[in-house]
DNA sequence: GCAACGAGCGCC
DNA sequence: AAAGGGCGCTCGTTGC
């Protein structure tokens, strides 16, 4: 058999990869072509070269289709087991410092470890010649087609080069005291109560009354835990003790802990909790936003991101302890106790060293303000989420009788129109319907390119075939999604809504909204506002009684961002000028007529305009924005006008493109991180392409306008609830900030909020303060005859508004 | 019967 | 040629 392979027979480095490629086989080298060039890219950057390291790979035949598992079923076939045996010789003749594993199957029969994902970066022994040591990592040519991995495979590289300059597995050493005697016990916390930094992991199980605590972890240094059971009265003590006390603490996703700790009636104090790992391990890398988080049990619906944010994934890439996640999930099969308080210290132990890690890190990086901030941000939160928001139980039931009606009356005249049951939230039924029944012109998703039944087919369909039945679908999916997504959400037995916010749920720093963790309640941040069908949902939400909740947003905040970033002075001084309407005088420019005469209609329009052209959006997807409403709007373009209008905005505004994009282009060229005027800092591993770049425009403006928001709640909750008796933050939806108070504080709150909000931001030079808007109400509906309780600009709003309606009673 | 995924859609 | 970005939730479908 003729072996593929290449490199020296003293190298330091063995390199193994599954199979050669035909590209391979044909020039007789390994890791040949895109994925070898990628390969020594890899390499060289973390300054090893191609030729000092022995390259091979497990066998030496290409599978057909490439497909290793062919070497497997439908058992394993002797070029597999050929390829292990001389891989076994040439290890043995070599005998390297290490071992490097690419992909899956490398490190399976190299380290008898299955899953590439979880056990990536871990120093591990070779199990096919035992005395040598092995890490794995992607194979590149999985890098090449999910190109995010790139980053976590230079990682894993980076200890690779470490590793590589000595034969011995190294392991970080601890000692852990599990479940200690009473006598032990009292100078365990004694010394622990010492602690320069404390760091705290609980363990629980989720039960039909909420969260039960387990044990909780302690370290005072990563070489050191101890762990107390919660089967005592005393050592629950101990653990409170410990809390309670002024220690500064880290925590890895401490918000949950706390909130856990709290039900127990453990009250960690806010200023001893001081750093988050999960927030430090964000505000280093935003990207893990997207990424799974093994420790929470609910949610994860998403794609598999490469950069996780899971404490398995960060002890993977700050520390070198090997993989153990998986300890935390067998113990309860066997029972054993010792392994799971084992998992819990260590888990305790590693969350020290991380921070200890990240310290450095951040300060290398820039970040070290951003977890502060983030680290401020726990506090108000937790309280918001405390306290959620009360709910009118008998609005909330007659709306959903209402819908749930409108539904019946509409499915009927579907299915009588269809000529047989249909469901329009069936993909399938629909495209059959749609496209085979009716045989309309098949309309294709735009960035899937496959045939869709979504809402702008519909709507597009509509414009040239009046058949009842398009509107038909569109109002029982939006009726439906009303009911399924808002009204049937279960509540909290008080019959509040609660949410669990997220500091680390996006990649710009704005917050993320989901169910709370007793799984009640829902993301409170896409609760219907802007069609007139839904805003009577927003209604069921009320101020606690005898108070009114006073709501301020940002104005136009995005657009005054792309202003100053663009440094256009003339859309700088339509921001500036409070007697100019930015609006109505773009309008007048785009369409070239007196401001005097901008129709609501061109107003419309000339705002729907600059949103899209802020942030690359096609004229295409312009048509589409303002068709959709034309029920609501009356307003209605084709591809030609909106061509037309943005052309036209570009030509009035050149330094949108010529400054802002070209900016964000160069700095991301050179080196592939973007900064925010409030110095969050994102690095953006994706390839190089236009989507890329559209992330990149989008990520300042909506990062800053997120950071000033959040930053303006901070404010509010120091200056306002915890001053004003009564003003209690209630919402964050990520340019708007909710609170309730007294009605009669209402108008102060709303001038103190004004205050919190007005941040000063500088950029090139300029320093400005983007105004709000502020929106009292007893409900968070909108003011209208049949809804007089509802939110009203504070202008107009009077405090004895309730007092006539016997809201006050 | 459950898990994972995609479609679709609500908000900013 | 055409193209915003950022989220979370529900259902239907599919695959194990």
């Amino acid at each position: 058999m003729k072996l593929i392979q290449s490199g020296p027979k003293n190298a330091r480095i063995v390199v193994v990869g599954e199979a050669p490629t035909g590209v391979d086989i044909k020039s007789n080298q390994p890791l040949a072509g895109g994925t070898g060039e990628l390969f020594n890219r890899m390499l060289s950057a973390v300054g090893i070269s191609r030729s000092e390291t022995f390259i091979t790979n497990i066998t030496h035949v290409t599978p057909p289709k490439g497909d290793f598992r062919w070497f497997l079923k439908p058992s394993p076939k002797l070029q597999l087991v050929t390829g292990l045996m001389q891989l076994k010789k040439d290890l043995v003749e070599i005998k390297p410092n290490l071992v490097v594993c690419l992909g899956p199957y490398a490190l399976q029969y190299l380290t008898g470890k299955v899953g590439i994902n979880k056990w990536r970066g871990s120093i591990l022994p070779v199990t096919l010649e035992p005395g040598l040591k092995a890490i794995g990592t992607f194979a590149p040519s999985y890098i090449l087609k999910m190109w995010d991995y790139k980053a976590v495979a230079d990682f894993d590289l980076k200890r690779i080069a470490e590793e590589a300059t000595f034969p011995e597995i190294i392991r970080p050493e601890r000692t852990f005291h599990l479940d200690p005697s009473r006598e032990d016990s009292i100078g365990l916390l004694a010394s622990l109560l010492e602690a320069d930094w404390l760091s705290v992991d609980i363990e629980c199980v989720n039960t039909d009354s909420g969260w039960k605590l387990s044990c909780v972890g302690f370290s005072d240094s990563p070489q050191r835990a101890v762990v107390w059971p919660c089967d005592e009265v005393w050592k629950v003590q101990t653990i409170k003790e410990l809390c309670e006390s002024p220690v500064r603490k880290v925590f890895q996703n401490g918000t949950f802990d706390i909130t856990v700790l709290g039900d127990e009636g453990i009250v960690v104090p806010y200023e001893s909790f001081q750093w988050d790992t999960m927030l430090g391990h964000h505000a280093l890398f935003t990207e893990c936003a997207g990424g799974s988080d093994e420790m929470s049990s609910m949610g994860g619906k998403k794609k598999q991101a490469a950069l996780m944010k899971g404490l398995g994934f960060q002890t993977s890439i700050y520390t070198k302890e090997p993989y153990y996640k998986d300890d935390g999930k067998t113990w309860h099969e066997t029972g054993d106790k010792q392994m799971f308080w084992r998992y819990n210290a260590l888990d305790a132990s590693v969350t020290h060293e991380i921070r200890g890690v990240q310290e450095k890190e951040l300060e290398e990086f820039g970040t070290t303000d951003v977890l502060k901030h983030e680290v401020a941000l726990i506090e108000p939160l937790h309280k918001m989420m405390q306290r959620g928001v009360k709910i009118d139980m008998e609005l909330r039931e007659s709306l959903k009788a209402d819908f749930q009606k409108q539904i019946d009356n509409l499915q009927v005249f579907l299915d009588k129109s269809a000529g047989q049951s249909v469901n329009v939230k069936s993909p399938k039924q629909m495209l059959e319907l749609l496209y085979d029944k009716l045989n309309l012109p098949q309309k294709y998703n735009h960035k899937t390119h496959k045939p869709t039944a979504n809402k702008d087919a519909i709507i597009e369909l509509g414009e040239k075939h009046n058949h009842p039945i398009l509107q038909t679908i569109l109002a029982i999916r939006q009726r439906r999604d009303f009911v399924e997504r808002y009204l049937d959400v279960p509540l909290d037995a008080d019959g509040r809504m609660r949410c669990a916010y997220d500091i680390t749920g996006t990649r710009t720093g704005r917050l993320s909204s989901r169910q709370s963790i007793y799984g009640s309640g829902t993301n409170l941040q896409n609760i219907p506002s802007r069609r007139p069908e839904g805003e009577a949902i927003r209604r069921m939400f009320l101020a606690d009684r005898g108070k009114v909740l006073v709501g301020r947003d940002y104005k136009q905040a995005e657009a005054w961002l792309v202003a100053y970033l663009s440094n256009c002075e003339p859309l700088i001084e339509l921001f500036n000028n409070p007697d100019r309407d930015v609006h109505t005088e773009n309008a007048s420019r785009i369409f070239g007529i007196p401001v005097a005469e901008v129709k609501p209609d061109q107003r419309y329009l000339a705002k729907k305009v600059i949103h899209a052209s802020n942030y690359g959006m096609g004229p295409n997807r312009l048509v589409q924005i303002v068709n959709e409403d034309t029920p609501v709007t009356g307003v209605r373009i084709g591809f030609k006008e909106a061509s037309q209008l943005m052309e036209k905005y570009f030509m009035l505004f050149p330094e949108i493109k010529e400054t802002f994009w070209k900016g964000c282009e160069r700095e991301l060229r050179y080196s592939r991180v973007l900064t925010t005027p409030l110095g969050r800092k994102r690095m953006f591993f994706g390839r190089w392409d236009d989507k890329l770049l559209r992330e990149a425009y989008a990520y300042i403006p909506q990062s800053t306008v997120g950071d000033l928001t959040n930053k303006a709640l901070i404010n509010c909750y120091h200056r306002i609830e915890k001053v004003v008796p009564g003003a209690e933050l209630m919402l964050q939806v990520h340019d708007a900030i909710y609170t309730q108070c007294k009605v009669e504080d209402a108008l102060r709150v709303s001038a103190m909020m004004e205050e919190a909000m007005k941040i000063p931001l500088t950029y090139n030079g300029k320093t400005f303060i983007i105004p709000s808007d502020c929106k009292i109400g007893y409900n968070w509906g909108v003011r209208k005859d049949d809804n007089p309780l509802g939110m009203v600009d504070s202008e107009k709003w009077r405090p004895d508004a309730a007092t006539q309606t016997g809201q006050l009673a």
